[in-house]
DNA sequence: GCGTGATTACTCGGATACAAGATGTCCGAGTTTGAGCGG
DNA sequence: CCGCTCAAACTCGGACATCTTGTATCCGAGTAATCACGC
């Protein structure tokens, strides 16, 4: 029970783009350069962050990935769910009875952290590093 | 990232145990029976639990498991670091300067997470079902 | 009846096996930019 | 100067390879209760 790598490489990656240019696309070996990671492996990456809606790839030369909306609407948890899926992190396999008590505890617990995750938006951040 | 389902077990042995006699252990085969998971299993899990100070073995005939303290001060959180171990979920590799603003958020928000399992005790559902 | 030994019912720990997921790498295919070249 | 072609710079997607972790089994060792047997 731990976030993977990927997530961490995910968050970093969507602070870089959101103190990019929002116009112009930031290329994967620049980004993956930043972090020291292979840029066919941040791609992979990347490509889950497509799919979630949170950026958008220019393919083609000076090409690159940049964000897809205004960047104030993305919070932690988008990212989180797009990387790790959106499925409860506790799932009881027993059948007994309609509703497992401890399911029920384990749910209000990860609600208590997706509440956060959701209120905080990563240009929170950019601005914190601006300054 | 997801809770295994070592977890899951862990959590509904404690809770079989809680509800069970203080003073007379549950054998290893019931407690598996009562899951669908093999003893064998199912012994490595309670280990972990017995290593985390919850839970006592008693050896030989008529041995099994018991609580090992006041059931009314095992908490959720107890059990989850019994088995997934007290390590922050979130970890951010890189050397940027003290501290991640990355890191802060995630950390804040697995807090939150802890907050309500640390505040929840077994004993509470176990109330409950003997109603 | 009483002690002693054997049997039985347990847990404990290590070794092992297997499956799945995380983490990367490699390569071919498609796409756009831009340079070069000929008219 | 214009248009065409071609190379370069990109991303995309699938197929692998590897490593760690979760899940699970098997077996021998130790331990305590109980039973059997002999005195």
């Amino acid at each position: 029970m731990k976030f993977s790598k990927a997530t961490n490489y995910a968050l970093h990656t969507m602070l870089m783009l959101v103190v990019a240019s929002p116009t112009k696309p930031v290329g994967v070996q620049q980004l993956a350069e930043d972090q020291g990671v292979s840029p066919t492996y941040l791609s992979k990456i990347l490509t889950k962050l497509v799919k979630g809606g949170l950026i958008v790839s220019v393919s083609g030369a000076n090409g690159g990935y940049r964000l897809s909306k205004k960047k104030d609407e993305i919070t932690f948890l988008d990212i989180l769910h797009a990387i790790e899926g959106n499925t409860s992190l506790f799932e009881c396999h027993f059948d007994h009875g309609p509703e497992c008590l401890i399911q029920q505890v384990m749910t209000e617990a990860e609600s208590k952290m997706e509440e956060h995750l959701k209120s905080t938006k990563i240009v929170d951040l950019a601005r914190k590093i601006e300054v």
